[in-house]
DNA sequence: ATGATATTGATAATGATTATCATTTGCATC
DNA sequence: GATGCAAATGATAATCATTATCAATATCAT
């Protein structure tokens, strides 16, 4: 029986109060600084259980993997290779096409993962 | 001024002679089975060297960086979580969509990564 | 309120990758 | 072909995110 104890209350309410993409690190510091401290390997476990449970949503990068809310349509994320600024987009017929091209070679979708790396509008208009 | 050592000539000529999708420690192993050992550090240099180069390409998958040749055309991959099992797809109109999706936006593509997990054919049929 | 059990937290361990640094090697130049 | 030097190598330490340990604590069904 999986436990909904403060801590994990804590977490959901901060990411959910919020619309960025945090890794464990953030929420440790984030939460700290709003007065509930909890240890790193809590707030790691406690985002694995979340997740888990259909309340929270990751997208693991390179180096680290980083949690959002769950009360979002799904999307796919675009991410600013100079201010690290991380953008959602959805596109259903992308969407489709990955099914489909699965569905071609008799493979079993159960999820995935889409990044588009590149220059956000901002830093892009830098180097005019 | 880039160098080629034997140890890269034997890392490249390794992964242009399969078409696998290799990480560092595999290579490692592959080589000094192959009577071509070399230090694991050289392995990791000798990796983003031949990349940098465009001598070999490579997907950031969740734990590791894995590496193959760069003599084929772009392409994403199809992960199965069962077996592990890497296949290559490649879709135009997917590719396409990303990029007029990014411009609708001002972002300036540099590259993106796509990977669909699910069950390849073989484990798909495991569970009939 | 009680007890079984899941969670916490401090910390050690892990695993992939990078940094150090003394030694070696590729290669441009003579 | 010999020389010089910047770049590469390799053994190993360090880093960084994440997971494992384990004794103490908190949750929750009864
Ligand atoms: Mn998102
Ligand atoms: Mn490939
Ligand atoms: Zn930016
Ligand atoms: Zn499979």
């Amino acid at each position: 029986m999986v436990k909904l104890t403060s801590q994990r209350q804590a977490l959901l309410d901060f990411i959910n109060a919020s619309n960025r993409h945090w890794d464990a690190d953030e929420l440790a510091r984030a939460l700290a600084d709003a007065g509930t401290p909890m240890g790193i390997a809590t707030v790691y476990r406690g985002l694995a259980a979340l997740e888990s449970a259909g309340l929270l949503d990751s997208i693991q990068l390179a180096d680290k993997k980083r949690y959002e809310r769950a009360d979002k349509a799904h999307h796919d994320h675009m991410i600013c290779t100079d201010c690290g600024a991380i953008e959602e987009f959805a596109h259903p017929t992308i969407e489709s096409l990955q099914l489909s091209v699965a569905a071609d070679r008799g493979f079993t979708v159960s999820g995935h993962q889409l990044v588009i790396f590149g220059l956000c509008r901002g830093c892009s208009n830098q180097g005019l």
